[in-house]
DNA sequence: ATACGGTCCTGTTCGC
DNA sequence: TGCGAACAGGACCGTA
């Protein structure tokens, strides 16, 4: 699933390739893909119709072109979405949700989503990012991000500190897998109150987080120039290098005790239950 | 205000 | 062999 670093490389992808287009056509052919693009479809094609991409970026999971109309189209990609640039004639696939044909000809792209979680809008940005957005929390790479007031913050609560990570209105680009690889780097287990942990200790759960999406990043950065911008992060540049996310029956590779799944929050956490211990 | 479980989705895997 | 159930989980929403 796309996280931060997954998020981030396509990013740099499709700056590279679709930067200063200018936008021919959008063609919507999964209406759900643009469900919360309230004036509908119609709506959508012609504020972009004739827009130029001038730069992309992103905040945690979400990216946004932002365009010469002073408007911009937000994205997030949810479990199975992709960014492909592809050639325009390149057969169109089952799972092709929106597509952008470009004014050079050549290339196009294309929103390609299977489960139908991620979505696009058009948006207009407010102070740097669109207003859908102004309740995501900053991530580790913005510079607004403040190491110390997010590390106060987290501290306030009583939730486990998992949770927290997972929160995109505290810390953003954080999902499922790199949640459980920096507590596991931290030597903490999810559960374990926020309000519990010493400054010290959340100030070096933050720091593995930003380790981790640094390698995840690296790892998958050699792919920028290739033409084609694909990756829905299940590939995963990083997978060789996670140590519990998937690993359960495995022995941990800090202590060699196996490694535990449980269900929390509705979905999976693995963990190491000798060198993370839940007290 | 915060906290939290339910909901949306569908291709793949699993179990009977 | 076939078919239904379980599973994957990010963001949002209603409720407490």
């Amino acid at each position: 699933m796309p996280e931060l670093p997954e998020v981030e490389v396509i990013r740099r992808g499709v700056q590279r390739w679709a930067a200063q287009q200018r936008i021919s056509e959008v063609e919507v052919t999964h209406p759900r893909a643009i469900r919360r693009h309230l004036p509908g479809a119609e709506d959508f094609r012609a504020r972009l119709r004739n827009a130029v991409i001038t730069s992309v970026n992103r905040r945690g999971k979400y990216l946004w072109l932002a365009l010469d109309t002073g408007e911009a189209l937000l994205c997030h990609l949810g479990m199975s979405g992709q960014l492909l640039i592809t050639d325009d004639d390149a057969p169109v696939g089952k799972h092709l949700r929106v597509r952008f044909e470009f004014e050079e000809p050549g290339h196009e792209l294309r929103f390609v989503d299977q489960r139908t979680f991620g979505e696009m809008l058009v948006d207009n940005p407010a102070n740097g990012g669109p207003r859908h957005i102004e309740h995501i929390a900053f991530d580790v790479y913005n510079s607004e991000f403040d190491i110390a007031s997010t590390t106060a913050r987290i501290r306030k609560s009583n939730r486990g500190i998992k949770r927290i990570l997972l929160d995109q209105t505290v810390i953003s680009g954080i999902g499922n897998i790199y949640a459980d690889e920096a507590l596991w780097r931290a030597q903490l287990h999810g559960e374990h109150p926020a309000n519990q942990l010493a400054t010290g200790q959340v100030h070096d759960l933050i720091s593995h987080v930003r380790a981790l999406f640094d390698e995840a990043i690296t790892a998958g950065g050699t792919s920028f120039d290739a033409l084609y911008v694909n990756t829905n992060g299940e590939s995963g540049y990083f997978s060789r290098g996670l140590s519990a996310y998937g690993r359960a029956g495995q022995p941990c590779r800090r202590c060699h005790a196996t490694i535990v799944l449980e269900r929390f929050m509705n979905r999976s956490s693995h963990y190491c239950p000798s060198c993370q211990p839940k007290r």
